[in-house]
DNA sequence: GAGGTATTTGTCACCAGGTGCCACTATTCG
DNA sequence: CGAATAGTGGCACCTGGTGACAAATACCTC
């Protein structure tokens, strides 16, 4: 909360900052690999020792996710921004892409940072535990809209199922570079709202962008 | 695949089993709870050594699944069986719900099975290499109904889009033991299917109990 | 400038999960 | 009996992560 510098400048001042840890473990882990970096190597690599590592990040895994959750707030935001006259779909539908809109010098470091955490396998699995935050946030905007509690059915269906369908659309992009991230998660998401509409003798969906 | 015992039966015999590993590592982990029991503790008790315990499972975690692997075998056999005058939508419905069909006396069981597995957080990390084979069987059924590849976008986003809905049902299960596993999984699965239209002002949704 | 206070850092010890290695043990087969 | 086979136990070791405590470095007050 300080929007200076000197607001609290007593005591031992820092050695370091997260986002120079961050720096540094992000591109061991790109040249190196996850596995093969070590918390040792990266407190060294930062001039900072293994415990100090520990007290600007909880975990490994959780370098990976930088400043998450600070980017969740404009996530928030964003849904409070959104007029009662857009309907839910559409709301759900902006607000997922807003979220992940990138100018193009960001795009190559997130291509990087999501390769990371969509394929090793700890911060895939660690990734559960980050993205409960995310799905909170659309739980309470669907159940705003709808009525229900955020911690009922549809709220939460809904809100795990806009997740499953994002990551779905990265893992995409990551695997088949033909197409913007932007374009992809679009056709995700058409799909995902399509969803009770599946069968393709009904037709419509060779449109939807499939492959 | 050996049906009977006596195929290979030269060589050291062996002093547990997983069956029960697992059935001494659960008991500690509902009494004592997941993160208060080492795998010591499980070894110990199963009167086996630590490192004997890692030649049956190959991690803490992995205990807490059992023989999920074997399970799925039933659920893809179940998605096999599906004649092709099935919808894909009520196949996905009957599919899943026949995989999560359980008899009266295994409920209990089930119950705190899965209170671990979505409660611990270690777990429900872990959990999402588990699902991917899952995931992989809806998939490839998705990818079979509509001509799309396994690996695009739709059968990516149905097929994880059913594991989100399948978690969030279990997790309401879970929280408030009102109604069967069986109607709060259909409850989630229609409002899955129905995702596209769910603003409340076009109605239709208090029917789909979404407390 | 001296001393107190606040804050960060480094070191150390320790625990738990997990793995590689090797000797040992118990069984069947010849 | 001895050889082959398969499971076990013990040991050393690595890595992630935590608690405790002393040392370092800043500011503030007198």
């Amino acid at each position: 909360m300080s929007s200076g510098r000197s607001v609290r400048a007593v005591g031992r001042p820092p050695v370091t900052s997260r986002t120079e840890l961050e720096h540094v473990a992000l591109t061991l882990f790109f040249t190196t690999g996850f596995e093969a970096t070590t918390v040792k190597d990266i407190a060294r690599t930062a001039g900072v020792s293994r415990r100090t590592f520990f007290r600007y990040y909880a975990s490994k895994n959780d370098v990976a996710w930088g400043e998450f959750d600070e980017h969740l707030a404009r996530f928030q935001a964003e849904f409070d921004a959104v007029p009662p006259s857009v309907s839910m779909a559409t709301a759900l539908r902006e607000c997922i892409l807003a979220f992940n809109d990138f100018t193009d010098d960001e795009v190559p470091w997130l291509r990087q940072r999501m390769a990371l955490l969509l394929r090793v396998p700890a911060l895939q699995a660690h990734s559960v535990l980050r993205y409960v935050a995310w799905c909170d946030i659309v739980a309470k905007f669907v159940a705003r809209r709808t009525g229900f509690g955020a911690g009922t059915l549809v709220p939460q269906v809904i809100a795990r199922g806009a997740l499953a369908t994002a990551v779905a659309a990265y893992e995409r992009w990551l695997e088949h570079d033909e197409a913007p991230l932007r374009e992809v998660l679009d056709a995700a998401l058409s799909i995902w709202l399509r969803t009770g509409s599946i069968s393709p003798a009904q037709g419509g969906w060779s449109s939807a962008r499939g492959g």
